[in-house]
DNA sequence: TTGAAAGCGCTAACAC
DNA sequence: GTGTTAGCGCTTTCAA
């Protein structure tokens, strides 16, 4: 007890620098702490009376729960951590920008990690831990096994964002990308397209690799030959330079599908301003995401969208309840139609600005 | 002790849910519970033999530090909290791709926070405040000073990034956005433009009000008077939006500065193809930012660039160690010559494609 | 150099 | 309905 008042004169002397807590409004109301706290965890039974006192008093006292303490206790604090890699493209702002809204109207809070860089996933997860989130959605491709156990150890749901694996215990929510591609392939063939080339992203991501099977199904069905595949990644950069890699070798490209609209921006540039080709005059172009900027008049891009605010609740329905056995969702893209295919029964008919 | 012991059984029943503690790990290692302590704290005494034994019991244990009952007891966690508005605009990936690399290389977490869509600032501070975070970086032009004054009390630094205020209290970090509108006012008067009209942002923002005026002040110094001065937001359909307006009224048009790189680029394509304007034939165009986009032939633009690794180099130092009085920080920008400027002697050299 | 012990602010049995 | 009480896992005096 003599210490207990040390202490208390101690934080009497910086008072102001101390916040309010459940023991203060507890004394002010007239009651007792854990009423309060029945009142703020929103469980157990209070009356009326006792409701409105503590809420006069933790209004005066300008009292706020400690989230620290609630998560210490509880064993779960209220955050999501997000793993993103190459927030730059374009396709997570977006994610974000939707994921935040939906997080936020939860009361839930977000961590955001980028394992770009030096940072990754393997190295970032241990951290994220330490908080005991309530779940950790990653959005790059790789996780090793050994991360996956330590989640699953401490019984962390975790789910793969525009991607899925196969591996037990790791959910996985996604555009349906192999229909994606075969809807790019339908259009290019349908606007009469004869020389096609796949630009991709990440060679071993699923994003990547069923996009490219769905495309090269339906190219095949057709005895279409591509006369291009390459992949590397999901950016401008890429985008252009594989331009340069298909033009050398295939001078007569006239269709082009891309792993995503950031890949077919660095297509489009290039092939306009280094090989004067006209789009979708000489070249039709075919991105995936549709993110904003793919409606704009620079691009004006065809493309499949990927229906990102369904994605997010399907993964936030995952963290909220996680299914016993590792999960799979799956959802349909729909195919955008812009001004980057020709048509095919007017070819001429398309003029550059 | 009765209690406990049931407690412990408990436990021992679901140990696998169960992560180690300190605890745990002074008993492996035969040591006080203290002792693990001061190892993880890096702080007190302890001789190399403990230290062993304890790093190898951890390590048997999987042990990992739990960052809820830490922050509960020291009072603070290692969490930033950033609060954006707006994320979409290209501007701020960029800006997080440094701040998560410079925040994680520092063990800290980031907490991020949309104030767009239903939600403001406001109302989001008091619940991040609940993990007593170390900082609050806003992004956002609004913040009332009774949230400022909530975070003053709480002793949690905040600053503004990309903006600041006289207002006590408030830290801001920034790019001289003064000179950055004069080196923009500069660069259109030495290409000879005679028909200038700035494309602003939000209008009261600090960042928007500083580009406009050191814009103006140089313009006006040369007693050039601006066809226009319209202001709305930073975004790309304002921009396009904008420019209908400005043409109607001024359709010799032959000089702009918009308040970012986004509003530039909806001026440009609204100015290609709606008014079958040449850039920079018929109008040079300059924007704000440089993000990476901005440097992609489809627009080529010319611009100011932030320095954002330097800006938030100074952001995390504020937080390290807040100065008593509230400090702003300006760094200068760089003027970033590219295509959409014309040359003032080669007027008729550059072709559009 | 090490250990004992108090307690950060909260939740959840349990007793009344 | 309401209060009492025992910790959640950690840091930090303080004594030895």
């Amino acid at each position: 007890m003599a210490i207990k008042k040390r202490r208390k004169s101690m934080a009497d002397e910086k008072k102001r620098a101390r916040p309010a807590t459940q023991h203060d409004v507890a004394r002010v109301a007239g009651v007792s702490q854990s009423a309060v706290s029945r009142v703020y965890a929103a469980r157990g039974y209070v009356s009326e009376d006792l409701r409105k006192r503590i809420a006069r008093a933790a209004r005066t006292l300008q009292y706020q729960p400690d989230a620290l303490a609630r998560g210490l206790i509880t064993g779960r604090s209220s955050i999501v951590a997000i793993v993103i890699a190459g927030i730059t493209n374009p396709f997570y702002p977006w994610v974000l920008d939707v994921l935040t809204d939906a997080l936020q109207r939860r009361g839930w809070q977000m961590f955001l990690f980028n394992a770009a860089g030096t940072q990754t996933v393997d190295d970032v997860i241990p951290s994220v831990l330490q908080y005991r989130v309530r779940g950790v959605v990653i959005m790059t491709a790789e996780l090793s096994s050994n991360t996956a156990a330590l989640c699953k150890e401490k019984r962390v749901p975790v789910v793969l964002f525009n991607r899925y694996t196969r591996k037990g215990g790791i959910h996985g929510v996604a555009c349906d990308n192999e229909r994606g591609g075969e809807m790019a392939a339908e259009s290019l063939l349908a606007a009469g397209c004869k020389q096609i080339a796949y630009i991709g992203g990440l060679s071993n991501s699923s994003t990547n690799v069923d996009r490219k099977v769905g495309f090269l199904r339906v190219l095949n069905r057709h005895d279409c030959k591509p006369v291009a595949v390459v992949e590397k990644n999901f950016t401008y950069v890429w985008g252009a330079e594989a331009v340069d890699q298909i033009i050398q070798a295939s001078p007569t490209l006239d269709g082009l599908f891309c792993g995503d609209d950031a890949v077919a921006f660095g297509a489009i540039d290039a092939l306009r301003s280094r090989y004067q080709r006209r789009i979708p005059l000489d070249v039709s172009v075919i991105g995936f995401d549709d993110i904003p900027s793919a409606g704009w008049p620079a691009y004006d891009l065809t493309t499949i969208r990927q229906p990102v605010e369904r994605m997010v609740e399907a993964t936030l329905a995952v963290l909220e309840s996680p299914p016993e056995r590792s999960e799979v969702v799956l959802l349909a893209g729909q195919f955008i139609s812009r001004g980057t295919v020709r048509s095919k029964d007017e070819p001429g008919d398309r003029r550059e600005n």
